[in-house]
RNA sequence: GCCCGGGUGGCGAAAUGGUUAUACGCACGCGCCUUAAGAGCGCGCGCCGCAAGGCAUGAGAGUUCGAGUCUCUCCCCGGGCACCA
């Protein structure tokens, strides 16, 4: 019989969702483990192979803490709101709510076809009225507690979505979605007080365990400094506060310099401990709305201080610095710390997300919709483009603004921006234990068993968008008493990006991978190992079309060993290469490390296939390869008789008395060159060693290395 | 400019509490099988050399009996942040 994998696989997926096998018991289970990755935006013409990576990498994790005894609960949905989703369906001339439609079908099919162990009952998707009443319902929360409020303020505007976009969508002057232009522009807008958790944001991350590079991200876009703020008098009267981290060479100061457009410019300031005259300039280094968009010029310490006096003729004065706390003193400074970050802005003036849930009334002023009447639901609307006009589509359409005030019952006029995409996809992972539930936004006894999440894999790419939003909604939850924990992730590992033959996959380029092609030629248990061989998750990998036979050619020997003779009765002869590589693998998923796992079962695979492998052999290694290979694995287990499900099996556990060599290659070596390597006992002494070497002459010098190796120096 | 990763065979990559560099896979070569091709199986495969041997982990220096691994200087590639005072 020949290895078929479009057939076993199509066969095991129907099975393990009829059996409802990687549906966790939420009532009764013992140990359990949220194992979470973030969910796709469904915006493109399929699931794409870097989604698959991703998944694929977390499916592996949690197949094993499920065969390590772990009740393990690996949920998936669709991040199917938001401008993402909304400027594919303009492209392809579809609307987007029907669009929605067509790519959940996809993408969901896909998703089976890959072979993840997903607990299919408690799937979300954010553009459900069932789910995004709670996304309003979050927005009215933080409403009533101070964390959402209005205000006019210069934003980020993209030129070609026609919307305001956050900060941190905004990165580089070019909007995150699209990559166009990003200008400023005065609009009144809703923004979140993230910049009140500045500091818990910050300090928390010293306790999570996150991969560095995330956490540095995060820290460097909080930007903490720790300065003082100085206050200048002006010499015709009024005075000029000034932020700085320097203020031990205050005695440099030469010049003010503000942001353009401020009052200041032109006036002259007065130093608080020389009293010298210092002009005060208009210059675009200093930014607007960070400190008191104004910095004291010292140009005998700051390089860019330096080169604005030079190209002014400022005098360049090399005063000396004075000891930190009494140049405070002197110059009246009060210590002042200030971040970085910035508010979250929350409006988007586009229509396919969830209508912000929030009524204006001439009397009352802003007042939330009622938590009776939610979901305020988007209605289906055909003139859905964005305008440009500083408005939502909605704000044209009549039915949909007309609102009473509830809090006065007049006429009041309806929000008509709806909500950040990433105000869906800051809480999915709370509603995911009880998905289907209509009365709550997430279920505290399931929330109390399941959450923090255990393990939470996902792109580097989100380090200041999502990762940031998630952990401050959380915590907001956490002061309003909805949850009991401050973060929501204990665990993170970002991975690495699959490349192709060097490059970046781009449409442009013509180089993007369909994981469809790979599944029906070669099944999804090659393609899954394939790229988890590549190189370590961590660091991302290139797929070379021709190296996807190799994996093939291993899976193929895997199904003729067992399809072969095997021997009966017992045989102690392959212990030592199995219980070798069931600790090299066991080890190196926990690590992350599946390229290397791989290697070791190649290496154990041609062990099994020289020597006389008995049933019990055969399905330890089977065990070790099913999360990499759920479908071979789970049917080769069944021509093996094996108990239940593979993937319920108990992960095989090794045994330190196999391992242990009682011989070692001894390296002879005579000044650090190699000459031979010969077999010894272990734990041989040097005197020993030096008799087994046999070299001739008195060396000046022997190093003798436990275990490894003696070395003659002459 | 600053902050993270990286630089090892023809290619993807192993190996970092210092001690046999190049595991595993791809490609390639030879052989077996086959009418043939492919697949499969076996063997070989860093570079130079007939060999003995020598040389090789981006470049250069240093520490050490010994460096891919530690230290310093520099170069290149990828990613992120950038007038944040």
């Amino acid at each position: 019989m020949k290895y078929n994998p479009q057939k076993i696989e199509k066969k095991w997926q129907k099975k393990w969702t009829v059996d409802k096998l990687y549906e966790p018991d939420f009532a009764s289970a013992k140990k359990p483990f949220y194992n979470l990755m973030m969910f796709p935006y469904p915006s493109a013409e399929g699931l794409h192979v870097g989604n698959m990576y991703a998944f694929t990498g977390a499916d592996i994790y949690g197949r094993a803490k499920r065969m390590q005894g772990h009740d393990v609960f690996e949920p998936i949905g669709l991040d199917g709101f938001g401008i993402h989703s909304e400027n594919y369906a303009m492209k392809i001339g579809a609307h987007p709510a029907a669009q929605a439609k067509v790519s959940e079908k996809r993408f969901y099919k896909q998703m089976d076809s890959i072979g993840n162990g997903f607990a299919w009952d408690e799937k979300v998707e954010t553009y459900n009225p069932e789910y995004y009443k709670w996304t309003q319902w979050l927005f009215i929360q933080m409403f009533k507690k101070g964390l959402a409020y209005r205000k006019k303020a210069e934003v980020n505007w993209c030129t070609s979505c026609l919307t305001v976009l956050s900060d941190e969508q905004a990165e580089g002057g070019k909007c995150e979605r699209c990559g166009s232009a990003v200008i400023k522009k005065e609009l009144e807008q809703w923004f979140f007080k993230i910049t009140d958790y500045a500091e818990k944001l910050l300090k928390n991350l010293d306790a999570l365990d996150w991969s560095e590079k995330v956490k540095i991200a995060q820290r460097n876009w909080i930007g903490k400094s720790e300065g003082a703020e100085i206050t200048f008098k002006l010499k015709d009267g009024g005075e000029l506060k000034v932020f700085t981290t320097r203020p031990d060479t205050i005695m440099g100061v030469t010049f003010i310099a503000v942001a353009h457009g401020s009052i200041y410019a032109g006036k002259i300031a007065v130093h608080p401990v020389t009293g010298a005259e210092l002009p005060v300039y208009a210059t675009d280094y200093v930014v607007a709305d960070y400190g008191t968009a104004a910095v004291m010029g010292v140009p005998a310490h700051d390089e860019r201080d330096r080169a604005f006096a030079e190209a002014h003729g400022i005098y360049v004065s090399d005063a000396p610095l004075l000891p930190y706390d009494e140049a405070l003193k002197k110059c009246g400074g009060k210590k002042e710390t200030r971040f970085r970050l910035r508010d979250w802005l929350i409006s988007r003036q586009r229509y396919w997300g969830p209508p912000i849930p929030m009524i204006h009334c001439e009397k009352c002023d802003w007042q939330p919709v009622p938590e009776s009447e939610l979901p305020v639901l988007l209605p289906r609307v055909k003139n859905f483009r964005p305008e440009g006009t500083g408005k939502s589509p909605l704000a044209s359409v009549k039915s949909f603004y007309e609102a009473t005030c509830p809090q006065c019952g007049g006429k009041a006029r309806r929000e008509t921006d709806v909500s950040d995409t990433f105000l869906d996809s800051s809480w999915y992972f709370l509603r995911y234990p009880d998905a289907c539930t209509t009365e709550v936004p997430f279920s505290p006894e399931r929330i109390k068993d399941w959450l923090p999440v255990d393990m939470y894999i996902g792109g580097a790419e989100h380090s200041v968008l999502h990762l940031l939003y998630s952990r401050f909604v959380t915590m907001a939850l956490h002061d309003m008493g909805y949850v009991d924990f401050e973060e929501p992730f204990t665990v993170f590992r970002a991975h690495g990006l699959l490349i192709k033959e060097g490059a970046k996959m781009s449409k442009s380029k013509g180089n993007v991978i369909n994981p469809d092609e790979y599944i029906e030629r070669y099944g999804a248990d090659t393609l899954r190992t394939y790229l988890m061989f590549l190189a370590p998750f961590s660091q991302g990998g290139d797929f070379r079309d021709e190296s996807v036979m190799g994996i093939y050619r291993f899976l193929n020997r895997v199904w003729v060993l067992v399809l072969g003779n095997l021997t009966a009765g017992s045989n102690g002869a392959l212990q030592k290469a199995i219980h070798k590589t069931i600790k090299k693998v066991t080890e190196d998923i926990a690590d992350l490390k599946y390229n290397t796992a791989i290697s070791a079962m190649m290496i154990l695979l041609r062990e099994l296939e020289a020597g006389e492998p008995v049933a019990e052999d055969v399905k330890t290694f089977l065990k070790l390869l099913a999360p990499f290979a759920p479908h071979i694995t789970e049917e080769l287990w069944g021509m093996l008789n094996g108990e239940g499900s593979i993937h319920k099996s108990a992960w095989p556990v090794w045994d330190a008395k196999f391992i242990e060599e009682d011989e070692f290659d001894l390296v002879i070596q005579i000044n650090g060159k190699t000459k031979r390597v010969i077999k010894a006992p272990k734990g041989i002494d040097e005197a020993e060693a030096v008799r087994l070497a046999a070299v001739d002459g008195a060396p000046k010098r022997v190093i003798f290395v436990h275990n490894r190796l003696i070395n003659f120096i002459i």
